[in-house]
DNA sequence: GTGAAAGCGCTAACAC
DNA sequence: GTGTTAGCGCTTTCAC
């Protein structure tokens, strides 16, 4: 059971106050040269490190980002937790995973346990989160991060620019003469609905196509709800020829349909998926999607929190360029 | 702004004292009926909830658990982070995710670190750190649990049991007429060499098989890795006809060289995988795998951190059974 | 340029 | 069955 090392140690070696090696440690204050020295040899002698439940306490913030997510088992999600605590970690910042399996109470919850904590900052993907659910928290001074699809309220957001990409995607299918596109979509009751079938159907027109909403599946985000909505389609009496889906997951539990109905990909219908999951590329036939780029999207997110932290106190929003990633499967 | 509410706040609406507070929440002593109802009452009134940095400043231990993992963006430790943190949640720990790249001084300065906050807990998949690196932990008081394939010195540890599955999946490859396995392992220098190489070659006698050195290839746990592992085997003048992979990362990377070199998957060469990753049957040919439940072992991980944080000091083993998974690559 | 000391909110003796 | 209170280790104000 070794005995902590405390700051007391530290300045007793040192010959100097608790409070000078706190300075020492934070910079806040300036320190003589040789006062810096005789402090950092006596950190190192005694391998000392801060307290940080201590220094929390005293502070009133705390150490810990919270990542809220839908997912972290889909890799879209591991992706973004595994280059944010790499980012953060220089900023000597850990990251907390929360799961909530798009369940509103638990984002909610989870929301409310992080401000409560003090933690130093959030980052959340909403899923089904109310922008109400989201307002109260501006006041409370912790700094979050949404990573959404549009701008979501008064807090700093990591938003995708997928017009250029969805257009690609759309010329793309078109090229090989499809004429009637679908989508299958995320939940209705969805945090902002869904931007991503918002876009498709605003660019449509200037292919001469619509997309209505008999041609709309929806379903959560996953591999099953991807099949059940891709037979649905499949059996609408307009029958599509090309099949967006909200992201990978989706597209993937679509292809297992395809598969099973012995529908032809891409041969009787086009398909393209959304985020370019890692799996995206070892699926057959290989998914064209519109790639999202978790890493950047998580250094964005880095880079706000950051701000923040430097003492910024207006939102900001970046936007991180969507990318037409052409594969096999449309 | 607004104020956190504390304990005293509390105490002072419920007109009790702070201990009385603490004690309902904790359970540690006696309350009687009624004195709990009112405390009960207050707290949910104001939506107390405690300051963790100052109960870990008293107690000297932090609710935080770390999960020190190669990888969090490889599905299988993605898997992991998922089940273990809703497993937590419900003891009211977090977990911090914290990658090392399989770099082992990664590794020990994140368990330097972890140790020295005073973590409720720590899970960690070594892959470099040597026994000697977490025996000094041992006597710090923070539960360690490892997940690796041996049991590693006197700590807790989540070990699979893969001999059964691994023999089936001889009995699969012999009976389709193999005769000569080769294996393509993790780096030479990963923590206690590679147990998957080492049961393989165990069993191999019982089918008349033997897997020498020179039929092992090497790499770190990526597709590149795989690919590269794959090439040479091919080239090797003894050709083998069934390849096991120590990950399914590793066997997906076997695939793409397979397919760059016209190798027929599983006609020329039956693949065998370990883990049974997400995307293994998203893959064509669908891998056929030697399946390690990451949500078991998170399970029992989370079993004996909380028999640790029950006082329990005696290390224990679990062993989670691995389990065959027969798809089309072998 | 440096030090003394208050106090963050909680837990757990100790006292009754 | 309940209350009083010391003190965990740090940061920061105030004083010099």
């Amino acid at each position: 059971m070794q005995e902590r090392v405390t700051m007391a140690d530290v300045a007793r070696l040192a010959g100097v106050s608790t409070a000078t090696v706190s300075y020492v440690l934070s910079g806040k204050r300036a320190v003589a040269p040789e006062t810096r020295t005789t402090v950092e040899a006596a950190i190192a002698e005694l391998g000392f490190t801060v307290n940080t439940a201590a220094r929390s306490l005293r502070t009133g913030r705390s150490s810990l980002v919270a990542l809220i997510v839908p997912d972290i088992a889909n890799p879209f999600f591991a992706q973004l937790a595994a280059t944010l605590q790499e980012e953060l970690r220089a900023l000597g910042l850990h990251v907390v995973v929360c799961n909530t399996r798009a369940d509103r109470e638990e984002e909610r919850a989870l929301l409310a346990e992080a401000v409560q904590q003090r933690f130093a900052g959030i980052v959340i993907t909403p899923f089904r989160l109310l922008p109400k659910d989201l307002e109260a928290l501006t006041l409370t001074g912790t700094p979050v991060t949404v990573s959404a699809d549009v701008p979501f309220g008064a807090v700093d957001t990591v938003a995708p620019d997928a017009r250029a990409a969805t257009r690609q995607a759309l010329e793309r299918v078109t090229a090989s003469g499809r004429r009637r596109i679908a989508m299958i979509a995320g939940p209705h009751d969805a945090t902002g609905g869904d931007p991503r079938l918002d876009l498709l159907r605003s660019l449509a027109p200037q292919f001469g196509m619509s997309l209505p909403r008999q041609l709309v599946a929806r379903g959560e985000h996953t591999r099953e709800a991807g099949a059940a909505g891709f037979a649905e389609l499949m059996s609408h009496r307009y029958r599509p020829d090309a099949v967006f889906c909200a992201n990978d997951v989706l597209a993937v539990g679509a292809l297992d349909k395809a598969q099973e109905l012995g529908v032809d990909i891409p041969g009787e219908v086009a398909l393209v998926g959304h985020d370019d999951a890692s799996f995206a590329s070892l699926v057959r036939p290989r998914l064209t999607t519109i790639r999202y780029p978790a890493e950047d999207v998580a250094r964005a997110a880095a880079q706000l929190l950051k701000g923040r932290l430097d003492g910024r106190t207006v939102p900001r929003t970046v936007r991180v360029k969507a990318e037409f990633v052409a594969r096999s499967s449309a």
